[in-house]
DNA sequence: TCCAAATAGTTCAAGTTTGAACTTTCTGTC
DNA sequence: GACAGAAAGTTCAAACTTGAACTATTTGGA
């Protein structure tokens, strides 16, 4: 094997201002997305996000390990994120009857209410934010340069939800 | 004003997979950030950031509000990382000579070290996740793609530091 | 000049996230 | 079939973030 060199390759300016505006997304749009639900629906970005993959899933029910690699957390943040929103009736737990070490969260009436209530403002505001001011060939460049940085990201796929085809 | 309607327009299934995409890679991407520095230099993600603008600007120091542009976040949150860093001397705080309300942060000796030595594997993997896996102009494109979504999120262009020539 | 409103920053409590340690159940191998 | 190790969840304390309330200055009119 050969030592990593001692420098870096550091970026050129092109790069460095790409990366910084990336930044800059990538930490105003959680915040701005999070503060919009949280304000109208009463529910984080990631709630939100647990809650309509489930209201998308066939069943409605996933095993927590599952929905965690869908929701890309970790188990520990879900298992407390789930037990919240049980606790508020938004979906219940049952154990797997498949592996005594599994639970399935499953959404209840009231979860599914809520995504709904939720959707159509949260929709809006990233159609508003994202999908409207871009051209759908400047949506598909960005899809795919996404697309290869979780491959990167997530070697596995595994985040990938296997109900939705292309 | 005429009334929104009641439906939004939902997304397409293009842009919903799109979307789903962008969700995982804005999750993912600053976990597996923060985790690299968290690990090899004591500093999340964000402390970086602030550290790295402040090396970066000329006299290597910034007034809070300027700095919570720049970097985007809320003054409540810029103030308790900022009392943070300066408890562990890599930054302090003066004055503003120019008006009693504001304080500079000032990047000390140590801070600068904690920077330098951070930025080496910060930047080798920032090249990794994103830079490397896209050619020149996929890059290009995404920047772009970012910058329309900036100009949404943050119309003002506020956080777009001035002393970056492009 | 004076005052209302705006701006800069801090603080606090409540809520969220993290990682490590732990329990329970399953799987593969001998 | 027994056992080591992996996998699924949970829990707890420590750390971090948030928004609201607060203090202290400054600014822009009347």
């Amino acid at each position: 094997m050969t030592p990593d060199s001692q420098e870096p390759r550091w970026l050129t300016a092109e790069q460095r201002l790409a990366w910084l505006d990336m930044v800059r997304v990538l930490t105003r749009l959680p915040a701005t997305l999070g503060a919009q639900l949280e304000r109208d629906a009463g529910l984080t970005f990631f709630e939100y996000h647990v809650l309509s993959m489930l209201s998308e899933i066939p069943g409605h029910a996933l095993r927590l390990s599952r929905l965690a690699q869908l929701t890309s957390s970790s188990l520990s943040r879900l298992s407390n994120v789930v037990k919240r929103l049980e606790a508020r009736d938004l979906l219940r737990r049952e154990p797997d009857p498949a592996d005594g070490r599994a639970s399935r969260a499953v959404l209840t009436a009231a979860g599914m209410a809520a995504v709904e209530q939720a959707a159509p403002g949260h929709v809006t505001l990233v159609r508003e934010l994202v999908v409207d001011p871009l051209d759908a060939v400047q949506l598909d460049q960005l899809h795919a340069a996404h697309e290869r940085i979780l491959d990167r990201l997530d070697p596995a796929s595994s985040t990938r939800p296997e109900w939705l085809e292309t």
